[in-house]
DNA sequence: CGCTCGCCATGACAAATGTCAGAGCGTGCC
DNA sequence: GGCACGCTCTGACATTTGTCATGGCGAGCG
């Protein structure tokens, strides 16, 4: 038999993470060699253990696991990234896939199944949900250019125009003009539904 | 040694519920009788299996944690309650409360801590996260009147003026009056980050 | 080289929003 | 009965947004 699977665990429940790591450590070419409960910790502990294959919730405080497989990519090139996700919005499979993420599954797959998919990852191959792959498909490309969208991510907690405009180092008509055009874009009727809109998709 | 303590898991993930069930079921003195991925399921399959404690989810699809503990109350009041959420806010924990709860842990407990917390609960005693606790208690009681929360629910996704005061049948004006007297009691700069923080407490 | 496109800005105008004062009505409490 | 409080409304005003026209600058492309 080959040497088992070495495994990288990463997410903020520790029930979750525990839980899993159990699971999996039960299969017997998959070992786990170290858990991580953010993002920053995740890349801490790649740095320590070399896994083959890290297995990352896409929401961690600190750094979200597209960023820390961007990380990885360029530090761990020999780490296969997979990303597991409570609720898929398809820009974030996109973006995730741009950063070299080799895998991207949703958390209603059974342990089992995850397994499995480890083993694919592992092997060199891909694995995108294929309903989570529908749905990016459907939803087509972002048409917000990087300012628009950098601005409507400003915009997101309800942060009057001025303020943007300081963060984001630009005259506030400026900002207002990004704004207007990104609310045509997506078909909303003010700032905030356009925010909305553009998180449902996974443009922000 | 008594009989082993019958369990209810409800998780619309199925990676987390599966894995959830495996580790729990490891303790000599648990059993899981019974798993549901939704709040309408988990209602039935209590109906069915007659659980003596039912661990919950707090945001599931159909109905969330609390509604399911709600109706359960009713159904069947041999079965105890606990509550497990992955970002709690404090009103969650007083509506879980008033629902008759037993329980109420965040997911960043480890397995073993919940087991333990299972069997508190199941003894008839509460078990409520410290730090949830806190929060729940700094946080305070709603400031704002039924009125001045419906109208703030209504302009959650963004909607004009125009809208919610035809949705709530209010004079648009009364619609303002209201909003604004929210912002001020929140101490929020504008409707937006005042609805965001009223979600954050767990007010609307 | 001319064209398009993204980026940045200004100015002006209309519409929506936030704020304030005031006023009537009903309910509950002392 | 008097008082407080929540609910509802109106009108007026300042501020903030949303929209549009217009301009300059630089990068990429045929």
């Amino acid at each position: 038999m080959t040497s088992p699977v070495r495994l990288l665990l990463a997410d903020d429940e520790h029930l979750i993470r525990g839980a899993l790591a159990a699971l999996l450590g039960l299969e017997d070419d998959l070992v786990v060699v170290a858990e991580a409960a953010s993002g920053p910790e995740a890349l801490a502990m790649a740095q320590a253990h070399h896994p083959d294959v890290a297995v990352l919730d896409l929401q961690m405080p600190g750094a979200d696991g597209v960023k820390v497989a961007t990380s990885l990519r360029a530090e761990l090139p020999s780490c296969r990234v997979l990303i597991v996700t409570g609720h898929g919005r398809p820009g974030h499979l996109k973006r995730a896939l741009a950063a070299g993420v080799r895998g991207f599954v949703p958390k209603t797959v059974s342990a089992q199944r995850l397994a499995e998919i480890i083993r694919t990852v592992h092997a060199g191959n891909r694995y995108i949900d294929p309903e989570l792959a529908a749905d990016a498909i459907s939803a087509g490309d972002s048409p917000l250019t990087a300012r628009e969208a950098e601005v409507l991510e400003l915009a997101a907690d309800g942060a009057p125009v001025a303020e943007i405009a300081e963060r984001a180092a630009l005259s506030p008509g400026t900002v207002r003009n990004y704004l207007s055009s990104a609310v045509t874009k997506l078909g909303a009727e003010n700032r905030h539904t356009a925010v909305r809109l553009a998180r449902e998709r996974g443009w922000v």
